[in-house]
RNA sequence: GGGCGAUUAACUCAGUUGGUUCAGAGUGCCUCCCUUACAAGGAGGAAGUCGGGGGUUCGAGUCCCUCAUUGCCCA
């Protein structure tokens, strides 16, 4: 069979993905199995694929893949999410440029277009998702915004409003002036901005004195409602029972007095404006004061404001600075560092505005979601985020859930005479309620609330809804694949998303929804910064999986992402990854390219299989323990390092026969064995070099994607520590060869003088790998010989030419100072009574043994050097 | 300002309840080799006062305190 040099992903991967579809592995219907269940945190449907869906997404299918194999029943429930600020801010976008605004549509005609936008672009990401390997049950995709999922989401809404947890008010909400809609405080992002700080000062009203604050924000000194002062601060204490007068409008307003004031801030004196700061707003409530909105939705003023009618907040913030300082109420100004919110979706600066939103309330909702993390019913990896989770659930706020937008699921509440308002599903219930109150109220006249409900409150209850279990809670999928087995996804939505789905489903199904969270890290680039669109530093996943192989990048990825930690992402780990592939690749090459023949095993591949027999059980067994730690790094590096390693360096190389001569059958049998159980092993990292190469060693029964996941059998200790030492011999006299440029086809002796038994006369290995003529077992040692030591046994290699005695002394003292060293060390634990008397039996037993073949070692040694000195 | 982490080789990270020669892995680096599966490869090698200081202990990379640096979350 004729095999190419390289390994060529392209034609395999697309080959291998359409047979998995067309016999249906990734299909899922409940039966009698155990299932494993994993529903995807749905990618936004803006969205395409990034290096974060990458990694996330690579590590459910590898979680999925090896479930698969152990016989669960597997079902990766995919789907996107609506987005709804992101979407609608494209799709608004998106008429503009046709010239359509969206103030010229309605609702409905809105929709349709914003529909349309979904179904073309909506599916992108999943496709690309079966590029890496996903192996979702695509005949389960769902959308948040699917009729069914809707549905749910609406009974979700009215039930929480039936039980008092959701209920509709005015409060102080972070306002997206772009997006002109509420945002959650979730939502809002604070950065580090320069700003300056301005000291205005107010006249005070009936006399000459003048009160000087300091404010980021000058422009709102038109909201203002009253200065502030702490009742403690001597500067000001006069002050009491007088006014002051806004600069400009000359409006008065009252000196009030309270604790809350920082009199080491500013100037001490703090300016209240409740409509536009939540501290304030508090102040104002307690001290009954008047709230002044200045601001349209859009961020320009309004007529409260009086001056600036119409002009956006910061170009009012300039202008004022500069009519201020015209009529000398600019005290001065300052550089200043502060932080402000911005809009998570749409980077615009938040402004803290008053308004009538819908709010969920988490309290009650809360305190089961938190219990069941902190007692492990749902177990966070890394646990650290443990504490970060408690810290957030114990100080949760209520949930802003209406936003001012179109895209996403409409507030199902129904108002009539005014601003009374009914709660229902559809609007036929809400008549029938409205009439209980007014039996006059028709149809027609009842007005649905012009809001849609926030993203997240669709995508809360996804575990649930995806099986339909909030409108059939009894119905037969929801029963079998719910609560799914683990959640994979990125720490930045710990709260927006993880924390919720717990609440929801502990509120609908009385149980968890998954029991492990996977948090993976960040993916940032070199220099540490997360990887972004609008930095350009993220590599496209796609452009990669063409360079180097969706295998290649798959362990690329999941080489530097142990959990939890930000993964500082290079290219050329999916070069490792290729070049992994590749050696796999060859590996088949060597195999395939013997001939075999009716031979008697030779003793070395007798002895090559038993130890490769061991180490792989060793492996399997690390690997298991590996994934239940949800270490999948480390897994990873164990097969890899089982494959390239052990299985390539070590085994291939005792088991290869020369060169044109053919291979014993049964030694051909057990490597093709061994070979198919590490392609096994490999499989959930590198489904599709895997498939390939697992149907290019023999006739297969089955396809590698549903064979079994190799079990572990009992170890053999000794042979394994036997094989160690044999290592460690062969690579004692290749350092000889590389030291004393002996090539490798020239054949050497081997003297031995050791009392252990483990090595006899015919270890093939030892002949075999380091090309040696014949092993001596002696009493003397050799006149003329390099010589290297292993744990305290000498091994001896004569040569004809001269030996550099001085160079040899040299190198054996540097060894002797070591063990001398290591001696005293040892020497002192034991001669401390404390230590004997304390420490275990075992440790100083371990101890006593260390000094015996320590004392052993440093008299070889001594010899050696004697011996060598003229 | 409050909370939670991190600091181990040039880089990225492991290091289980303190105790085997425990100071590790991968990458990178250096040397030699185009040997017959693979140069996308092979063989070998160098490299760290475990952030600083103090403490507990017979014994500390591991536990405690403190300082420094740094990251994340929240206000």
């Amino acid at each position: 069979m004729e095999i190419n040099k390289t390994y060529n992903p392209k034609s395999s991967e697309k080959k291998w993905y359409d047979h998995w579809m067309k016999k249906k592995y990734f299909f899922s219907k409940p039966d009698n199995r155990t299932p494993y269940t994993i529903v995807i945190p749905p990618p936004n449907v803006t969205g395409v694929l990034h290096m974060g869906h990458m990694l996330n997404n690579t590590l459910q299918d590898v979680m999925i893949r090896r479930a698969r194999m152990m016989g669960y029943n597997t079902c990766w429930v995919p789907g996107t999410d609506h987005a709804s600020i992101a979407t609608e801010a494209k799709v608004v976008k998106k008429l503009a440029e046709n010239g359509i605004k969206k103030t010229d549509l309605s609702r409905k005609e809105f929709l349709s277009h914003a529909f349309e936008w979904k179904e073309k672009h909506g599916d992108i990401i999943l496709n690309q998702l079966q590029k890496i390997g996903a192996s979702c049950d695509w005949k389960r995709t769902k959308f948040t915004m699917d009729d069914d999922m809707s549905e749910s989401v609406i009974k979700v809404f009215v039930d929480l409003y039936n039980k008092d947890l959701i209920y509709r008010g005015v409060r102080m909400v972070n306002w997206d002036p772009s997006a002109q809609t509420a945002l959650s405080d979730e939502e809002v992002i604070h950065k580090e901005v320069k700003s300056k700080l301005y000291y205005i000062s107010y006249n005070i009203k009936d006399s000459n004195e003048k009160i000087t604050v300091a404010t980021t924000r000058p422009e709102t000194i038109l909201g203002d409602a009253a200065i502030c002062i702490n009742p403690n601060d001597e500067r000001y204490k006069h002050l009491k029972e007088k006014q002051a007068i806004i600069p400009l409008i000359n409006k008065v307003i009252p000196i009030i007095f309270d604790n809350y004031v920082d009199m080491e801030f500013g100037t001490g004196a703090l300016k209240i404006t409740p409509a536009h700061d939540i501290n304030d707003y508090t102040i104002g409530d307690k001290h009954g004061l008047e709230s002044i909105d200045i601001l349209n939705d859009d961020g320009t003023l309004n007529e409260s404001a009086q001056l600036y009618i119409g002009q956006d907040r910061f170009e009012v913030r300039n202008k004022i600075a500069i009519d201020l300082e015209k009529k000398n109420y600019l005290v001065k100004t300052e550089e200043h560092i502060n932080k402000v919110g911005f809009s998570e979706r749409t980077d615009t600066i938040i402004e803290p505005k008053l308004s009538m939103q819908w709010f969920c309330k988490t309290e009650k909702l809360s305190k089961p979601a938190l219990d069941f993390v902190m007692n492990n019913n749902i177990k966070l990896h890394p646990e650290k985020f443990k504490n970060t989770y408690r810290h957030w659930m114990e100080n949760i706020k209520d949930w802003c859930v209406s936003r001012q937008l179109w895209w996403g699921q409409q507030i199902p509440a129904f108002y009539y005479d005014g601003n009374k308002f009914v709660v229902a599903e559809t609007k036929e219930k809400a008549l029938l309620l409205a009439q209980k109150e007014n039996p006059n109220v028709k149809i027609t006249d009842l007005r649905q609330d012009e809001d849609v409900l926030d993203t997240w409150f669709s995508s809360w209850i996804w575990p649930i809804s995806v099986f339909d279990g909030i409108r059939d809670p009894d119905n037969e999928e929801i029963k079998y694949y719910y609560p799914t087995n683990d959640l994979i996804t990125g720490p930045d939505i710990l709260f927006f998303w993880v924390a919720r789905m717990i609440m929801s489903g502990y509120e609908y199904r009385k149980e968890y929804p998954f029991q492990n969270v996977y948090l993976t890290g960040i993916v940032r680039d070199k220099k540490g910064r997360k990887m972004s669109k609008s930095l350009g530093n993220s590599p496209d996943p796609i452009e990669l999986i063409e360079k180097y192989g969706a295998g290649g990048v798959r362990v690329g990825m999941l080489l530097c992402a142990p959990a939890g930690n930000d993964l500082p992402f290079e290219e050329n780990l999916c070069e490792q990854g290729r070049n992994f592939s590749n050696k796999i690749w060859n590996a088949l090459r060597l195999i395939k390219g013997w001939k075999t023949k009716d031979l008697d095993q030779p003793k070395s591949s007798i002895e090559a299989s038993k130890w490769f027999q061991n180490k792989l059980s060793k492996s399997i067994q690390e690997i298991n323990e590996s994934f239940s730690k949800y270490r999948i790094s480390e897994a990873l590096m164990s097969t890899y390092k089982l494959i390239w390693d052990d299985f390539c360096s070590w085994y291939l190389e005792i088991v290869k026969p020369n060169y044109g001569d053919p291979i014993d059958s049964k030694t051909y049998t057990e490597t093709i064995e061994l070979f198919n159980s590490l392609l096994k092993l490999l499989h959930p990292f590198m489904p599709f070099l895997t498939e390939e190469v697992w149907h290019l060693t023999k006739e297969q029964k089955t396809d590698i994607i549903i064979a079994e996941w190799p079990k572990s059998k009992d170890i053999d200790q000794k042979t394994l520590a036997k094989f160690n030492n044999t290592k460690e011999i062969i690579a004692g006299i290749r350092t000889i060869r590389k030291e004393q440029n002996i090539v490798n086809k020239e054949k050497l002796e081997l003297h031995i003088i050791n009392n252990d038994d483990s090595i006899d006369k015919s270890d093939a290995i030892i002949i075999k790998l380091a090309n040696i003529s014949a092993i001596h077992l002696n009493k003397e040692k050799p006149t003329n010989a390099f010589t290297f030591m292993v744990k305290s046994d000498e091994y001896f290699i004569p040569i004809s030419s001269n030996i550099n005695i001085s160079e040899e002394i040299k190198k054996l003292q540097k060894e002797l100072d070591y063990a001398k060293g290591f001696l005293k060390s040892v020497e002192g634990k034991l001669n401390n009574e404390r230590f004997i008397n304390n420490a275990p039996e075992q440790v100083v037993a371990n101890e006593r043994k260390k000094l015996s073949d320590t004392k052993e070692k440093i008299k070889i040694l001594e010899d050696k050097i004697k011996s060598l000195k003229p």
